[in-house]
This record gives C-alpha cells, sequence and structure tokens, in this order.
RNA sequence: GCGCGGUUAGCUCAGUUGGUAGAGCAUCCCCUUGACGUGGGGAGGGCCAGGGGUUCGAGUCCCUUACCGCGCACCA
C-alpha cells in the first residue's frame, strides 16, 4: 500500500499536481478525447469579468459547471466546457478610473484615450491571469486550448459583423431619443444597468394658471410649456385639447398648451401636470404622441442651462431649493408635502441619479419587423417577418430553450413585454468601438450628399466610400452585453462557419445566476436568434447567490467576504466544491459558513481512509470468482444508487445527488458494508471472504467514479494508486446497471 | 400597483405523481488499541407559519391571512 495513506489526506500536497496530470492528460479538449463519441456536450463558462478576483459566486458557478461536464465526459459524450473572460467594459474602466485617480490624482482624461487604454488593459491582463490560475484552483475541466476573451481580435470581427448585419437589417439605428444618462460615469446606461432606489423627499405642488400641479422635480419646469390632463376628467372638461393660455411662471409669463393624454392617473395629486420631455421618460412619449417641443433644461453635468435664466450654472439640488424660494415669494407655492415616497433611479456602477437626456445614440430595435433568413426556432419558418421580441419569446416558449427552474420562464416573458428600445452606446473608451465612420467633409469641396450617411465597416474604414475623403470613427464604444450577447457562438469561430459551430452550437446548457437572466441570457437568445437562426442554448440552469451564514449578500463594506482561495488553501478545492453544491437547490440562495465547509474536507478524508481499509484488505482480490447471495444483492442496491445519482444530475438536483453520493459512501458503504467485511474477512469462508473483497475493490471503485464530479481531486489521487488502473479517473466510464 | 419565491428539528436545508416527517451541523449519553477521534453507536428535539377547503388520507392540491426576501412597473 502507498504510504501516503498512513497519512490524513493532504489536499495542499495532490491538488495542484493533480491538475497539471489532466491538462497533460490532453482531455479537456473533446478533439483528445478516446473512443467513438457521436454526441456532442457543449457549455460556454460566463466569462468572468477582468475587474479582480473570483469570488465565491464564481466558485459556486465553476463547480456546478465542472461536476456537469464531468459527469457527461464520463458517459462519453465529446465534451467542451469554453473557458473565457470578459473586458466588462463600464466595470473595469471605472474601476481603473477610480485607482488612477487615486494614486496620482488624475482622471482619464488628463491621460488622454490611447495612454489610458493602454492602463486598463495593463490591469485587465493582470486581473486575466489571476482569474486563470483560481479557477484552475477549483479543478475547472475548461479546454483551455479555445479561452478567448470578449475583446479580443477574434471577437471584435464578431462584434462588428454582428454590428453591420444588424443595421444592414435595420435593427440597429441611430436615433435622438431619451435615454438614461449617468452624470457621474458620463455615460449612457441601458434600462437593465438601473437600480431603483426608494426616497422620501417632499412633493411640491405650484399654482400654473387656473391649475395646481405637483412635482418633485421643480428644476425641470423651466420648459414646461404643456399641461396634461386625462380626456375624461370632468373637472377640467372646459379645457380643450390645444386650448392655449397665458400663465405666471417661474422666470415670468409663458405661453401654455392644454393637452389631454390618457396616460394621465385622474387620482394622482389633482390630476394635472406639466411635461419635461427633455428629462423624463414618460413625458417624452407624451411629447412624442402629440409632436410637442422638446427643450434641455439641464446639462450633461447635472448644471442648470441657460434657460433656467437666474439660476443657470447651478447644481440641481441648490437650484431647488432656491426656486421654491422664489414660487413662494412670488404666491405660486401652493402646499409642500413632506414624505412623498418614490423610487429614484439610480446607476448601478456609479450610484449617481439617473438624469434622462435626448441623445443620439445607437439602439437595438426590438420591435421592428424582420424577415429572418434562417431559423431553427420552432414557430418561426426561415424568411418569415418577425421581429426580435419574437424571436426572443418564441426561443423559450417553444421549449428549444427550458429554464431551471421554470419560474424563471414567466419573469423572461414578463421582462420581454416591457422591453423597450435597447440602448447600445456607450460614451466609455473601454470597450468594442462602434464599428461607424463618419464623413469629415475634406477641404476642396468634393463631398456628396451621401457622405452625411454612417458608413458601417466590419474592416477599420480609411477613406469615404463617396468622396475618399478622411472619416473619422464614432468615439463611442458598445455596452458590454452587446459582445457576451454573442458569446455561445462568436468563442466557436463564428461568423465562419468552423466545424467547432457545427459541433458544438447550440450549447447545451448554459449554467449562470438569476441576476443576469435578463443583461446576458436574453441577450444571448436575441443575438443568437438573429445572427445563427437557433437558439444559443437548449438549457438554463440559473443557480443562487452565495450569501454570508446570516443571509445577507457578501460586500466589502459588510466585511463577510470568503475568500475562495483561502478555503481552497486551508480545506481543500473539493471540500469548497461540495459545501458550494449540498443544500443549494436550483435558483435558490445558499447560506454558506467555513462550518460547513470543514465538515465536507472530514468527508474527503474518509473516503481517504476508506481506501486505507480496503487496500490493507483486498490485496489478492480478484474480479474471477462469485459473488456470494447476500454480496451480489449489495451490487445489485448500489447499482440502484448510481442511478438515483444519475437522474438527480440530469434533473440538475445536483444538490441531491452531492448527498446521495456523501450517503452512500459514508453511511452505506463506509458504515455498515465496510464493518461487516471486518467479520466476513476474518471468519467466512474461503468463498466468502474473496466474494467481499472483489464486492470491497468494486465498491470503492464505482464511490471514486461516482464522486469524482463533485470532488475530483481527492478521488483523482485515490485512483491513482489503486492497481489496475490505467487511465485517469477522469475518464472512466460512468457506472450504471 | 402587478408578479414570483420562502415560512419543516436549535441552525442550514431536503421532502420528486397526496399514503406513518428526513439529512448535515449543533446538543447530550455511551463505545472504541487495527481504515478513519476528521471515528462508531444511540438519544432528545417538529400542531411542517396561522385559518379554511378538497380527500378515506394533506408538509404536499385549492382558497385566504401574516411575516420575510426578490423581480418588474411607476404617479408627474
Amino acid at each position: 500500500m502507498p504510504e501516503k495513506f498512513l497519512k490524513p489526506y493532504s489536499p495542499q500536497d495532490v491538488e495542484a499536481g493533480i491538475y497539471k496530470k489532466w491538462e497533460e492528460g490532453g482531455y479537456f479538449n473533446p478533439d483528445n478525447l478516446p473512443g467513438d463519441r457521436p454526441e456532442s456536450f457543449s457549455i460556454v463558462l460566463p466569462p468572468p469579468n477582468v475587474t479582480g478576483t473570483l469570488h465565491l459566486g464564481h466558485a459556486a458557478m465553476l463547480a456546478v459547471e465542472d461536476i456537469i461536464v464531468r459527469f457527461e465526459r464520463m458517459r462519453g459524450k465529446k465534451t467542451l466546457w469554453l473557458p473565457g473572460t470578459d473586458h466588462a467594459a463600464i466595470a473595469t474602466q471605472s474601476k481603473v478610473e477610480k485607482e488612477i485617480q487615486k494614486t496620482e490624482g488624475k482622471n482619464r482624461h488628463d491621460l488622454g484615450r490611447e495612454v489610458f487604454l493602454k492602463r486598463v488593459e495593463e490591469f485587465a491582463q493582470e486581473s486575466h491571469d489571476t482569474i486563470v490560475n483560481q479557477v484552475r484552483c477549483m479543478g475547472a475541466s475548461v479546454d483551455w486550448s479555445r479561452e478567448a476573451y470578449t475583446l479580443d481580435i477574434k471577437r471584435r470581427h464578431a462584434v462588428n459583423t454582428a454590428f453591420k448585419r444588424m443595421y444592414d437589417a435595420g435593427l440597429i439605428y441611430q436615433g435622438e431619443r431619451i435615454v438614461n444618462w449617468d452624470p457621474k460615469g458620463q455615460t449612457t446606461i441601458s434600462d437593465d444597468e438601473i437600480v431603483y432606489v426608494e426616497e422620501k423627499s417632499k412633493f411640491y405642488y405650484f399654482k400654473y394658471g387656473p391649475f395646481t400641479i405637483g412635482t418633485s422635480r421643480p428644476e425641470t419646469k423651466f420648459g414646461d410649456k404643456y399641461v396634461v390632463m386625462h380626456p375624461d376628467d370632468t373637472r377640467y372638461e372646459l379645457f380643450k385639447h390645444g386650448d392655449q393660455l397665458e400663465v405666471e411662471w417661474i422666470n415670468g409669463p409663458i405661453t401654455a398648451t392644454v393637452i389631454k393624454d390618457a396616460v394621465i392617473d385622474k387620482d394622482f395629486g389633482t390630476g394635472v401636470m406639466t411635461i419635461t420631455p427633455w428629462h423624463s421618460a414618460v413625458d417624452w412619449e407624451i411629447a412624442q404622441r402629440h409632436d410637442l417641443n422638446k427643450e434641455q433644461v439641464i446639462d450633461k453635468y447635472g448644471k442648470m442651462l441657460p434657460i433656467a435664466g437666474e439660476f443657470a450654472g447651478m447644481k440641481i439640488a441648490e437650484a431647488r431649493e432656491k426656486i421654491v424660494a422664489k414660487m413662494a415669494e412670488k404666491g405660486l407655492l401652493v402646499k409642500v408635502e413632506d414624505n412623498y415616497v418614490h423610487n429614484i433611479a439610480t446607476a448601478e456602477r456609479t450610484g449617481a441619479t439617473i438624469e434622462p437626456q435626448i441623445m443620439k445614440q445607437w439602439f437595438v430595435a426590438v420591435n421592428k419587423e424582420f424577415i429572418i433568413p434562417h431559423s431553427n426556432i420552432p414557430g418561426i419558418e426561415s424568411g418569415s417577418t418577425t421581429t426580435l421580441k419574437e424571436v426572443m419569446r418564441r426561443s423559450v416558449d417553444s421549449g428549444a430553450t427550458k429554464i431551471v427552474p421554470d419560474r424563471f420562464e414567466r419573469i423572461y416573458y414578463h421582462w420581454i413585454d416591457n422591453l423597450r428600445d435597447w440602448c447600445i452606446s456607450r460614451q466609455i473608451w473601454f470597450g468594442h468601438r462602434v464599428p461607424v465612420w463618419y464623413c469629415t467633409y475634406p477641404e476642396g469641396g468634393k463631398s456628396t450628399p451621401m457622405c452625411a450617411n454612417p458608413i458601417i465597416s466590419i474592416e477599420n474604414a480609411s477613406e469615404c466610400p463617396y468622396c475618399h475623403g478622411t472619416v473619422e470613427q464614432d468615439p463611442d464604444t458598445l455596452d458590454t452585453w452587446f459582445s457576451s450577447g454573442l458569446w455561445t457562438f462568436s468563442t466557436l469561430g463564428w461568423p465562419d462557419d468552423t466545424l467547432d459551430l457545427k459541433t458544438f452550437h447550440p450549447t447545451a446548457l448554459l449554467e449562470t445566476g438569476y441576476d443576469i437572466l435578463f443583461f446576458w441570457v436574453a441577450r444571448m437568445i436575441l443575438m443568437s436568434g438573429f445572427l445563427v437562426g437557433d437558439v444559443p442554448f437548449k438549457n438554463v440552469y440559473l443557480h443562487g447567490l452565495v450569501r454570508d451564514e446570516k443571509g445577507r449578500k457578501m460586500s466589502k463594506s459588510l466585511g463577510n467576504i470568503i475568500d475562495p482561495l483561502d478555503m481552497i488553501s486551508k480545506y481543500g478545492a473539493d471540500a469548497v466544491r461540495l459545501s458550494l453544491i449540498i443544500g443549494a437547490a436550483p435558483g435558490n440562495d445558499l447560506k454558506l459558513s467555513e462550518n460547513r465547509i470543514r465538515g465536507y474536507k472530514n468527508f474527503a478524508n474518509k473516503v481517504w481512509n476508506i481506501t486505507r481499509f480496503v487496500l490493507e484488505n483486498t490485496q489478492d482480490a480478484t474480479d474471477d470468482v462469485p459473488f456470494t447471495e447476500g454480496d451480489a444483492a449489495i451490487q445489485q442496491e448500489a447499482c440502484g444508487a448510481f442511478d438515483a445519482v444519475t437522474a438527480n444530475i440530469e434533473k440538475y438536483r445536483l444538490d441531491l445527488a452531492a448527498d446521495q453520493v456523501y450517503q452512500f459512501i459514508w453511511h452505506r458503504f463506509a458504515d455498515e458494508i465496510l464493518e461487516e467485511s471486518k467479520t466476513i474477512l476474518k471468519t467466512g469462508t474461503p468463498e466468502e471472504v474473496a466474494s467481499r473483497k472483489r464486492l470491497l475493490t468494486n465498491t470503492l471503485k464505482d464511490s471514486l467514479k461516482l464522486l469524482h464530479p463533485f470532488m475530483p481531486f481527492v478521488t483523482e489521487e485515490i485512483w491513482s494508486s489503486l492497481p489496475n488502473t490505467e487511465n485517469l479517473l477522469m475518464i472512466e466510464p460512468w457506472p450504471s446497471k
């Protein structure tokens, strides 16, 4: 017996070596897997952001995916798990920007675009290396030879191709529309990047001619030339749509126009409001419906514009109070309510209050009809007319993509119903630059009217195709989710028609946190539907969030972060993996404590000691002896356990499967089978002893196979010390009846 | 406001089509010089959130209430 079994199991001494062995074995790459594997199984790793280090959420994701991947590989499928990282545009840029501000007191404009981007890329590279190391420590069996990055050259080609195809189909357009402006980050953000925060504030009622209007934002009211009420509101039936009246307002008299619109809630406030189309999405829609003028009141930095007269140049908070004071002085303030509770929109990254603005931006049209050239999505014929919303809906309600747990399907539909056009341009520097160039109208007058059109180009454009003059590229970059939306196929070689794409797309499974269902999952379905004509994955498994033992989110400010690498160095990756799996039903949050991890460290050691016993007692074991009746029954029973585990993994109930393996090995195999073996080996007939030795050897091997996806390191290490094991455990066939 | 989860042992959670309530950890007692103290055996501990209904039978199905958590929308 190898000497190492005389000491307790020490993960620190074996894990790195085992991972190296796996990598050298080459089986992470499906092209190297032995045997004929007609069925393929593929998943892409949700690329971690290159913003630093991995947290327990990542560790949980890696554990879940690795279990499934190892399981499918052992079952004989051509299995690919494709790794990569995400440049995470805005998140990474703001992280580096903050760091530079702190250490050097400079902002990105002080450095300039080129220098700043270099700094971000250096940071991203460092971060990438850290992440890759952490992925290895978790034991993830990803195919490093296919590693991708959302911002590398191949993905850039994919992004630009996607942009051009969508533009040509009319699904990407440039327009002046109301967008979410983050005054702190100085960029637009999408609807999904908004976090609503409940806030108590004051609510003011002002006299507006014959009306009383309510508002929580007096500072936007300068441009309010329209007064809106419900068409059926009998209180105001004397006023007709289009009526004009002179009213005294903040900075003197203005001409107001009456607008009737059913969007008004008769029961809210006085049932009358004035609108500020430039700084409110709802108001903007009213203005669009009635073709009203729109005026900007607040600038990009959150300061009042000249339209505010004496208040011009003030910050919002300052202006608000002074305006109210002036209105009171003019006798136009009717009353003030305290404790007005409403949700204010803030930017997810910077925390700044969003200021809606009308700006020229790039959008993806989700309701626009187009002809889909090719479609495998059930219910959408190739060549038929459809919309991106329809593609997203049909992909799921046809069953082509199933979401586990299924309650998230309803949440997904609900999101689609409320979806508006997706603003994809960002005014940040780090990311995929919008692949659009504009003619710069050089001196000499050779420009043509066509030169006003944007030039969409997959490769860098060097000249204007109309006048051959100089061009310059759009300064904006794309929302990071635009490139990650392509992830399932851009990683497989798209837009080229590669063998990988044919073999591995649609992927079998996407496993990710429920918190990015809309950000990412939905965008992938959209992109894949239009660009590939198919769903990106057949199944979506949504895992929960990892919380601390009190159920709180782990965060720096609470100081309750558990670092997965710390835990791995203390208890081993196997223990960390199991602690993140058992007790975590799909879609449910998991409360994790160090104590739980310690418990599974003990389990790894238990398996180690079972091995010691078996090795000590079965040296001359052979499969060439018959089982006794009792041993045959136990063998039979074990097969039943294998099937139960298999069934649960197939249903993505890894929590139950892992627990079953744990129960079987510890409480059935060790506590009972092994205990009774002591007597049998001592006092049994030669036939009974031979049968029992065969049973112990077989059960140990099967147990290791069964446990391997969950605890790959300790099982592989033990396997390598067993007699008659030439192959790596990771490619042994999965046990079944 | 609309919607979705959750509420089961001290704690963390299972409980698959309705058929005598389970696991881990914790607690207590006992055992063990040969696989393992990172052990073994055992015990205590549950009106399955409250109420109503369907059923021969409900933790499980239906209605309802309360509390906790979350998503979406948004009222100027």
